[in-house]
DNA sequence: GCCTAATTACACAGATCGGTGTAATCAAGG
DNA sequence: CCTTGATTACACCGATCTGTGTAATTAGGC
Protein backbone atom coordinates (compact mmCIF):
# COMPACT_ATOMS: atom_id res chain seq x y z
CA UNK A 1 0.00 0.00 0.00
CA UNK A 2 2.80 2.24 0.71
CA UNK A 3 3.89 3.50 -3.21
CA UNK A 4 6.77 5.82 -2.31
CA UNK A 5 8.88 4.99 1.14
CA UNK A 6 6.73 7.68 2.98
CA UNK A 7 9.46 7.96 5.51
CA UNK A 8 7.77 10.89 6.83
CA UNK A 9 5.77 11.00 10.30
CA UNK A 10 2.05 11.76 10.25
CA UNK A 11 3.05 14.52 12.72
CA UNK A 12 5.17 15.88 9.69
CA UNK A 13 2.91 15.01 6.90
CA UNK A 14 0.19 17.63 8.53
CA UNK A 15 2.91 20.04 9.51
CA UNK A 16 3.84 19.98 6.00
CA UNK A 17 1.05 20.55 4.61
CA UNK A 18 -0.09 22.89 7.68
CA UNK A 19 2.97 24.76 6.33
CA UNK A 20 2.32 25.40 2.85
CA UNK A 21 -1.62 26.36 3.08
CA UNK A 22 -1.04 28.86 5.86
CA UNK A 23 1.80 30.44 3.99
CA UNK A 24 -0.03 30.33 0.73
CA UNK A 25 -3.40 31.47 1.70
CA UNK A 26 -3.28 32.78 5.23
CA UNK A 27 -3.49 31.51 8.69
CA UNK A 28 -6.87 32.63 9.16
CA UNK A 29 -8.06 31.62 5.39
CA UNK A 30 -7.36 28.27 6.15
CA UNK A 31 -9.38 25.46 8.27
CA UNK A 32 -8.28 22.52 10.21
CA UNK A 33 -10.97 20.49 7.56
CA UNK A 34 -9.06 21.94 4.35
CA UNK A 35 -5.98 20.89 6.09
CA UNK A 36 -6.72 17.21 6.94
CA UNK A 37 -8.76 17.25 3.52
CA UNK A 38 -5.22 18.00 1.98
CA UNK A 39 -3.37 15.30 3.62
CA UNK A 40 -5.87 12.84 3.19
CA UNK A 41 -6.76 12.10 6.56
CA UNK A 42 -9.22 12.56 8.69
CA UNK A 43 -9.57 15.65 10.79
CA UNK A 44 -9.82 13.19 14.12
CA UNK A 45 -6.28 12.08 13.36
CA UNK A 46 -5.22 15.83 12.91
CA UNK A 47 -6.61 16.67 16.48
CA UNK A 48 -5.02 13.71 17.91
CA UNK A 49 -1.23 15.25 17.05
CA UNK A 50 -1.98 18.75 17.43
CA UNK A 51 -4.66 19.22 20.28
CA UNK A 52 -5.62 22.56 18.20
CA UNK A 53 -5.12 25.18 15.44
CA UNK A 54 -3.41 27.21 17.93
CA UNK A 55 -0.88 24.74 18.55
CA UNK A 56 -0.39 23.61 14.89
CA UNK A 57 0.13 27.76 14.08
CA UNK A 58 2.67 27.99 16.79
CA UNK A 59 4.43 24.51 15.20
CA UNK A 60 4.00 26.00 11.64
CA UNK A 61 6.18 28.96 13.17
CA UNK A 62 8.42 27.15 14.79
CA UNK A 63 9.28 24.87 11.88
CA UNK A 64 9.86 28.32 9.76
CA UNK A 65 12.47 29.08 12.21
CA UNK A 66 15.67 28.87 10.05
CA UNK A 67 18.12 26.45 10.44
CA UNK A 68 21.19 28.95 9.01
CA UNK A 69 23.56 26.85 7.78
CA UNK A 70 26.92 27.85 8.73
CA UNK A 71 28.84 29.18 6.26
CA UNK A 72 32.94 29.59 6.30
CA UNK A 73 32.90 31.88 3.28
CA UNK A 74 33.86 35.79 4.19
CA UNK A 75 31.48 37.79 6.49
CA UNK A 76 30.63 39.62 3.43
CA UNK A 77 29.94 37.65 1.24
CA UNK A 78 27.72 36.34 3.41
CA UNK A 79 26.17 39.42 4.29
CA UNK A 80 25.18 40.25 0.77
CA UNK A 81 24.53 36.63 -0.20
CA UNK A 82 21.36 37.07 1.17
CA UNK A 83 20.08 39.18 -0.61
CA UNK A 84 21.21 37.25 -3.62
CA UNK A 85 18.81 34.35 -1.72
CA UNK A 86 16.42 36.88 -1.02
CA UNK A 87 15.85 38.13 -4.74
CA UNK A 88 16.01 34.32 -5.65
CA UNK A 89 13.05 34.14 -2.93
CA UNK A 90 11.00 36.83 -4.26
CA UNK A 91 11.31 34.85 -8.17
CA UNK A 92 10.09 31.67 -6.75
CA UNK A 93 6.57 30.94 -7.41
CA UNK A 94 5.24 30.91 -3.92
CA UNK A 95 6.56 33.64 -2.19
CA UNK A 96 4.46 35.93 -0.04
CA UNK A 97 6.17 37.70 2.09
CA UNK A 98 7.77 36.88 6.37
CA UNK A 99 5.50 34.40 7.45
CA UNK A 100 6.35 36.12 10.90
CA UNK A 101 5.53 39.26 9.71
CA UNK A 102 1.91 37.90 8.33
CA UNK A 103 1.16 36.26 11.15
CA UNK A 104 1.36 39.20 13.35
CA UNK A 105 -0.42 41.22 10.80
CA UNK A 106 -3.52 38.57 10.57
CA UNK A 107 -3.47 37.49 14.19
CA UNK A 108 -2.69 40.95 16.02
CA UNK A 109 -1.77 41.50 19.41
CA UNK A 110 -4.47 38.42 20.60
CA UNK A 111 -1.73 36.18 20.09
CA UNK A 112 1.20 36.45 22.37
CA UNK A 113 2.85 33.01 21.59
CA UNK A 114 2.97 33.94 17.71
CA UNK A 115 4.53 37.23 18.82
CA UNK A 116 7.17 35.84 20.96
CA UNK A 117 8.07 33.37 18.23
CA UNK A 118 8.13 36.50 15.48
CA UNK A 119 9.94 38.65 17.92
CA UNK A 120 12.81 35.72 18.71
CA UNK A 121 12.81 35.34 14.52
CA UNK A 122 13.80 38.78 13.66
CA UNK A 123 16.12 38.98 16.65
CA UNK A 124 17.89 35.89 15.21
CA UNK A 125 18.92 37.62 12.16
CA UNK A 126 19.46 40.34 13.57
CA UNK A 127 22.38 38.67 15.84
CA UNK A 128 23.54 36.52 12.72
CA UNK A 129 24.58 40.30 10.61
CA UNK A 130 25.53 41.00 13.56
CA UNK A 131 28.09 38.62 14.45
CA UNK A 132 29.30 38.35 10.96
CA UNK A 133 29.91 42.01 11.61
CA UNK A 134 31.99 41.62 14.53
CA UNK A 135 34.69 39.77 12.29
CA UNK A 136 34.67 42.87 10.11
CA UNK A 137 35.60 44.88 13.06
CA UNK A 138 33.22 47.96 11.84
CA UNK A 139 32.47 50.41 14.14
CA UNK A 140 29.02 49.91 15.23
CA UNK A 141 28.07 46.35 14.22
CA UNK A 142 24.88 46.15 16.52
CA UNK A 143 23.23 49.29 15.16
CA UNK A 144 24.35 48.18 11.63
CA UNK A 145 22.79 44.57 11.82
CA UNK A 146 19.75 46.59 12.95
CA UNK A 147 19.85 48.69 9.71
CA UNK A 148 20.53 45.42 7.47
CA UNK A 149 17.34 43.38 9.09
CA UNK A 150 15.49 46.66 7.72
CA UNK A 151 16.42 46.64 4.39
CA UNK A 152 15.50 42.69 4.18
CA UNK A 153 12.62 43.33 6.18
CA UNK A 154 11.63 46.78 3.76
CA UNK A 155 12.80 44.77 0.17
CA UNK A 156 10.23 41.82 1.45
CA UNK A 157 6.93 43.93 2.17
CA UNK A 158 7.86 46.05 -0.92
CA UNK A 159 7.90 43.04 -3.09
CA UNK A 160 5.16 40.92 -0.98
CA UNK A 161 2.39 43.96 -2.16
CA UNK A 162 5.05 44.65 -6.09
CA UNK A 163 6.10 40.95 -6.93
CA UNK A 164 9.05 43.02 -7.66
CA UNK A 165 12.17 41.04 -7.15
CA UNK A 166 14.18 43.52 -7.91
CA UNK A 167 14.00 45.10 -4.45
CA UNK A 168 16.16 42.49 -3.14
CA UNK A 169 18.69 43.78 -5.28
CA UNK A 170 18.40 47.64 -4.33
CA UNK A 171 18.56 46.46 -0.63
CA UNK A 172 21.49 44.63 -1.40
CA UNK A 173 23.00 47.93 -2.98
CA UNK A 174 22.08 50.04 -0.14
CA UNK A 175 23.56 47.73 2.38
CA UNK A 176 26.83 48.13 0.17
CA UNK A 177 26.65 51.47 1.01
CA UNK A 178 26.38 50.87 4.44
CA UNK A 179 28.88 48.35 5.21
CA UNK A 180 30.91 51.12 2.45
CA UNK A 181 30.17 53.65 5.60
CA UNK A 182 31.49 51.63 7.66
CA UNK A 183 34.95 51.15 6.50
CA UNK A 184 34.13 47.64 4.80
CA UNK A 185 35.83 47.40 1.26
CA UNK A 186 33.85 47.51 -1.74
CA UNK A 187 33.77 43.81 -2.95
CA UNK A 188 33.00 42.63 -6.73
CA UNK A 189 29.81 44.76 -7.63
CA UNK A 190 27.72 42.73 -9.96
CA UNK A 191 26.89 43.22 -13.38
CA UNK A 192 24.72 45.75 -14.25
CA UNK A 193 24.52 49.24 -12.17
CA UNK A 194 21.88 49.63 -9.62
CA UNK A 195 19.82 52.89 -11.40
CA UNK A 196 16.32 52.32 -11.93
CA UNK A 197 16.63 48.71 -10.54
CA UNK A 198 12.77 49.27 -9.94
CA UNK A 199 12.10 49.62 -13.13
CA UNK A 200 12.36 46.54 -14.43
CA UNK A 201 8.77 45.25 -13.24
CA UNK A 202 10.29 41.36 -13.66
CA UNK A 203 6.91 39.70 -13.85
CA UNK A 204 9.02 36.77 -13.70
CA UNK A 205 7.61 34.26 -10.73
CA UNK A 206 9.39 30.98 -11.81
CA UNK A 207 8.88 27.53 -10.20
CA UNK A 208 10.77 27.35 -7.20
CA UNK A 209 10.69 26.59 -3.49
CA UNK A 210 10.93 29.46 -1.26
CA UNK A 211 14.00 28.69 0.03
CA UNK A 212 13.79 31.43 3.09
CA UNK A 213 12.74 34.29 4.32
CA UNK B 1 -31.06 64.58 20.22
CA UNK B 2 -27.83 65.25 18.70
CA UNK B 3 -25.64 66.16 22.14
CA UNK B 4 -22.74 66.98 19.40
CA UNK B 5 -22.62 68.70 16.09
CA UNK B 6 -22.81 65.03 14.20
CA UNK B 7 -21.41 66.88 11.52
CA UNK B 8 -20.44 63.70 10.08
CA UNK B 9 -22.44 61.53 7.33
CA UNK B 10 -23.73 58.05 7.81
CA UNK B 11 -20.96 56.48 5.75
CA UNK B 12 -18.13 58.52 7.52
CA UNK B 13 -19.02 57.19 10.93
CA UNK B 14 -19.56 53.75 9.33
CA UNK B 15 -15.76 54.05 7.54
CA UNK B 16 -14.21 55.64 10.41
CA UNK B 17 -15.33 52.62 12.62
CA UNK B 18 -14.20 50.00 10.14
CA UNK B 19 -11.62 51.92 9.66
CA UNK B 20 -10.38 51.62 13.55
CA UNK B 21 -11.41 47.44 14.10
CA UNK B 22 -9.84 46.38 10.85
CA UNK B 23 -6.50 48.35 11.37
CA UNK B 24 -6.24 47.76 15.17
CA UNK B 25 -7.84 44.11 15.26
CA UNK B 26 -7.23 43.06 10.88
CA UNK B 27 -9.89 42.73 8.22
CA UNK B 28 -10.58 38.85 8.44
CA UNK B 29 -10.61 39.02 12.15
CA UNK B 30 -13.54 41.77 11.98
CA UNK B 31 -17.29 41.00 10.81
CA UNK B 32 -19.72 43.33 9.66
CA UNK B 33 -21.87 42.79 12.73
CA UNK B 34 -19.39 44.23 15.00
CA UNK B 35 -19.06 47.10 13.12
CA UNK B 36 -22.27 47.95 13.13
CA UNK B 37 -22.87 47.56 16.55
CA UNK B 38 -19.85 49.50 17.49
CA UNK B 39 -20.83 52.34 15.30
CA UNK B 40 -24.57 51.70 16.84
CA UNK B 41 -26.22 51.13 13.78
CA UNK B 42 -28.40 48.41 12.46
CA UNK B 43 -26.70 46.17 9.80
CA UNK B 44 -29.13 46.88 7.25
CA UNK B 45 -27.65 50.29 7.66
CA UNK B 46 -24.34 48.88 6.90
CA UNK B 47 -25.72 47.37 4.21
CA UNK B 48 -27.25 50.51 2.42
CA UNK B 49 -24.09 52.23 2.27
CA UNK B 50 -21.61 49.81 1.16
CA UNK B 51 -23.33 46.90 -1.12
CA UNK B 52 -20.53 44.24 0.63
CA UNK B 53 -17.67 43.92 2.52
CA UNK B 54 -15.26 43.83 0.06
CA UNK B 55 -15.94 47.35 -0.87
CA UNK B 56 -16.05 48.46 2.40
CA UNK B 57 -12.42 46.71 2.80
CA UNK B 58 -11.46 48.93 -0.42
CA UNK B 59 -12.83 51.85 0.62
CA UNK B 60 -10.90 51.71 4.21
CA UNK B 61 -7.41 51.26 2.06
CA UNK B 62 -8.62 53.95 -0.09
CA UNK B 63 -9.16 56.20 2.97
CA UNK B 64 -5.87 55.27 4.46
CA UNK B 65 -4.24 56.68 1.38
CA UNK B 66 -2.59 59.89 2.65
CA UNK B 67 -2.96 63.21 1.70
CA UNK B 68 0.85 63.89 1.71
CA UNK B 69 1.18 67.14 2.74
CA UNK B 70 2.42 69.73 0.51
CA UNK B 71 5.62 71.67 2.57
CA UNK B 72 8.00 74.21 1.55
CA UNK B 73 10.84 73.22 3.53
CA UNK B 74 14.38 71.82 2.43
CA UNK B 75 13.68 68.42 1.06
CA UNK B 76 16.70 67.04 2.87
CA UNK B 77 14.61 67.74 6.18
CA UNK B 78 11.15 66.47 4.28
CA UNK B 79 13.18 62.92 3.64
CA UNK B 80 14.59 62.90 6.88
CA UNK B 81 11.62 64.19 8.97
CA UNK B 82 9.73 60.95 7.29
CA UNK B 83 11.43 58.72 9.65
CA UNK B 84 10.59 61.08 12.68
CA UNK B 85 6.92 60.95 11.79
CA UNK B 86 6.90 57.49 11.63
CA UNK B 87 8.84 57.00 14.81
CA UNK B 88 6.39 59.21 16.71
CA UNK B 89 3.46 56.78 15.10
CA UNK B 90 5.69 53.91 16.30
CA UNK B 91 5.34 55.18 19.60
CA UNK B 92 1.84 56.15 19.09
CA UNK B 93 -0.40 53.47 20.85
CA UNK B 94 -3.04 52.02 18.25
CA UNK B 95 0.44 51.24 15.74
CA UNK B 96 -0.42 47.62 14.12
CA UNK B 97 2.03 48.02 10.82
CA UNK B 98 1.16 49.22 7.61
CA UNK B 99 -2.42 48.67 6.41
CA UNK B 100 -1.31 48.13 2.52
CA UNK B 101 0.93 45.28 3.62
CA UNK B 102 -1.05 43.96 6.21
CA UNK B 103 -4.43 43.74 3.90
CA UNK B 104 -2.32 42.04 1.02
CA UNK B 105 -0.75 39.65 3.98
CA UNK B 106 -3.85 38.45 4.93
CA UNK B 107 -5.98 38.43 2.06
CA UNK B 108 -3.44 37.04 -0.20
CA UNK B 109 -3.54 36.89 -3.94
CA UNK B 110 -6.98 36.21 -4.18
CA UNK B 111 -7.97 40.13 -3.92
CA UNK B 112 -6.82 41.90 -6.44
CA UNK B 113 -8.20 45.36 -6.32
CA UNK B 114 -6.61 45.30 -2.48
CA UNK B 115 -3.37 44.16 -4.13
CA UNK B 116 -4.18 47.40 -6.74
CA UNK B 117 -4.12 50.14 -4.13
CA UNK B 118 -1.76 48.64 -2.37
CA UNK B 119 0.67 48.69 -4.93
CA UNK B 120 -0.51 52.35 -6.14
CA UNK B 121 0.39 53.62 -2.16
CA UNK B 122 3.33 51.70 -2.34
CA UNK B 123 4.42 52.78 -5.62
CA UNK B 124 3.15 56.77 -4.33
CA UNK B 125 5.38 57.03 -1.54
CA UNK B 126 8.47 56.04 -3.77
CA UNK B 127 7.35 59.03 -6.30
CA UNK B 128 7.15 61.60 -3.11
CA UNK B 129 10.76 60.63 -2.38
CA UNK B 130 12.10 60.40 -6.09
CA UNK B 131 10.89 63.68 -6.37
CA UNK B 132 12.05 65.25 -3.50
CA UNK B 133 15.34 63.69 -4.47
CA UNK B 134 14.83 65.22 -8.14
CA UNK B 135 15.69 68.98 -6.04
CA UNK B 136 18.92 67.91 -4.51
CA UNK B 137 19.98 66.66 -7.93
CA UNK B 138 21.32 63.17 -7.05
CA UNK B 139 22.84 60.72 -9.55
CA UNK B 140 19.75 58.15 -9.18
CA UNK B 141 16.72 59.48 -7.61
CA UNK B 142 14.93 56.57 -8.78
CA UNK B 143 17.33 53.96 -7.04
CA UNK B 144 17.66 56.28 -3.80
CA UNK B 145 14.10 56.78 -3.40
CA UNK B 146 13.33 52.69 -3.10
CA UNK B 147 16.31 52.40 -0.75
CA UNK B 148 14.21 54.43 1.12
CA UNK B 149 11.38 52.78 0.72
CA UNK B 150 12.78 49.96 2.05
CA UNK B 151 14.41 51.38 5.24
CA UNK B 152 10.25 53.41 5.88
CA UNK B 153 8.69 49.41 4.99
CA UNK B 154 11.89 47.52 6.81
CA UNK B 155 10.93 49.70 10.25
CA UNK B 156 7.56 49.76 9.76
CA UNK B 157 7.51 45.64 9.94
CA UNK B 158 10.54 45.78 12.42
CA UNK B 159 8.44 47.71 15.06
CA UNK B 160 5.15 45.40 14.43
CA UNK B 161 6.67 42.65 15.37
CA UNK B 162 8.94 44.46 18.02
CA UNK B 163 7.09 47.35 19.44
CA UNK B 164 10.19 48.70 19.39
CA UNK B 165 9.89 52.72 17.77
CA UNK B 166 13.88 53.01 17.48
CA UNK B 167 13.44 51.22 14.60
CA UNK B 168 12.88 54.15 12.83
CA UNK B 169 16.01 56.28 14.20
CA UNK B 170 17.68 53.12 12.95
CA UNK B 171 15.81 53.88 9.24
CA UNK B 172 16.80 57.67 9.78
CA UNK B 173 20.80 56.76 10.21
CA UNK B 174 20.63 54.95 7.63
CA UNK B 175 18.89 57.03 5.65
CA UNK B 176 21.31 60.04 6.21
CA UNK B 177 24.36 57.44 5.14
CA UNK B 178 22.46 56.34 2.21
CA UNK B 179 21.85 60.23 1.11
CA UNK B 180 25.69 61.15 1.92
CA UNK B 181 27.03 58.91 0.19
CA UNK B 182 24.78 60.23 -2.50
CA UNK B 183 26.42 63.52 -2.43
CA UNK B 184 24.07 65.25 -0.01
CA UNK B 185 25.44 67.10 2.73
CA UNK B 186 24.71 65.86 6.14
CA UNK B 187 21.64 67.76 7.78
CA UNK B 188 22.06 68.38 12.07
CA UNK B 189 22.21 65.31 13.43
CA UNK B 190 20.37 65.20 16.43
CA UNK B 191 20.66 64.33 19.97
CA UNK B 192 22.49 60.91 20.99
CA UNK B 193 24.39 58.75 18.58
CA UNK B 194 22.17 55.89 16.65
CA UNK B 195 24.57 52.84 18.54
CA UNK B 196 22.69 50.70 20.13
CA UNK B 197 19.80 51.94 19.01
CA UNK B 198 18.27 48.54 19.05
CA UNK B 199 18.88 48.26 22.64
CA UNK B 200 16.66 50.50 23.92
CA UNK B 201 13.59 48.50 23.40
CA UNK B 202 11.55 51.00 24.41
CA UNK B 203 7.98 49.69 25.63
CA UNK B 204 6.42 53.13 26.01
CA UNK B 205 3.44 53.25 23.57
CA UNK B 206 1.96 56.39 24.08
CA UNK B 207 -1.21 57.11 24.00
CA UNK B 208 -1.46 58.80 20.62
CA UNK B 209 -3.63 58.31 17.30
CA UNK B 210 -1.76 56.31 14.38
CA UNK B 211 -0.66 59.22 12.13
CA UNK B 212 0.35 57.67 8.74
CA UNK B 213 2.28 54.86 8.06
C1' DG C 1 -4.23 -15.41 16.64
C1' DC C 2 -4.34 -11.43 19.68
C1' DC C 3 -3.63 -7.26 21.83
C1' DT C 4 -2.79 -2.45 21.30
C1' DA C 5 -2.73 1.74 19.22
C1' DA C 6 -3.70 4.49 15.38
C1' DT C 7 -6.85 5.88 12.12
C1' DT C 8 -11.26 5.99 10.07
C1' DA C 9 -16.12 7.79 9.00
C1' DC C 10 -19.55 10.56 10.59
C1' DA C 11 -22.58 13.06 13.14
C1' DC C 12 -22.94 16.94 15.86
C1' DA C 13 -22.32 20.98 18.77
C1' DG C 14 -22.23 26.02 19.19
C1' DA C 15 -20.57 29.93 17.21
C1' DT C 16 -19.80 33.14 13.60
C1' DC C 17 -19.64 34.45 9.00
C1' DG C 18 -21.60 37.60 4.90
C1' DG C 19 -25.83 38.86 3.24
C1' DT C 20 -31.08 39.36 2.58
C1' DG C 21 -36.15 40.04 3.32
C1' DT C 22 -39.69 42.44 5.68
C1' DA C 23 -42.45 45.36 8.03
C1' DA C 24 -42.47 48.94 11.38
C1' DT C 25 -40.72 53.33 12.81
C1' DC C 26 -38.74 57.76 12.43
C1' DA C 27 -37.55 62.43 10.58
C1' DA C 28 -37.87 66.17 7.57
C1' DG C 29 -39.77 69.07 3.93
C1' DG C 30 -43.38 70.37 0.90
C1' DC D 1 -50.89 66.64 7.13
C1' DC D 2 -48.81 63.86 4.20
C1' DT D 3 -45.27 61.95 1.59
C1' DT D 4 -40.73 60.25 1.04
C1' DG D 5 -36.61 58.22 2.26
C1' DA D 6 -33.65 56.62 5.79
C1' DT D 7 -33.20 53.70 9.63
C1' DT D 8 -34.82 50.34 12.72
C1' DA D 9 -35.53 45.50 14.74
C1' DC D 10 -35.46 40.93 13.77
C1' DA D 11 -35.72 36.72 11.74
C1' DC D 12 -33.50 33.95 8.64
C1' DC D 13 -30.44 31.81 5.09
C1' DG D 14 -26.60 28.71 3.89
C1' DA D 15 -21.98 28.27 4.66
C1' DT D 16 -18.05 27.80 7.45
C1' DC D 17 -15.56 27.70 11.66
C1' DT D 18 -13.04 24.99 15.74
C1' DG D 19 -13.59 21.15 18.31
C1' DT D 20 -15.71 16.66 20.27
C1' DG D 21 -17.92 12.10 20.84
C1' DT D 22 -18.32 7.52 19.21
C1' DA D 23 -18.01 3.24 17.29
C1' DA D 24 -15.95 0.67 13.64
C1' DT D 25 -11.83 -0.44 11.19
C1' DT D 26 -7.13 -1.07 10.32
C1' DA D 27 -2.25 -2.40 11.00
C1' DG D 28 1.81 -4.10 13.41
C1' DG D 29 4.37 -6.47 17.18
C1' DC D 30 4.37 -10.20 20.44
Amino acid sequence: MTLRPEKQSMKERILETADRLFYLRGIRAVGVDTIAAEVGISKRTLYNHFPSKDELIAAYLQGRFNKAPPSDKPPIEQILGTFDRLERGFASKGFRGCPFVNAVAELGSEDKSVKKIAIAFKESRRIWFRDLLLKLDVPDPEGLATQLTLLVDGSIAQDLVRDDPSMARAAKEAARVLLGNAGVGIVGRDGGNTAGAAKKRSSSRRTRRPPDV
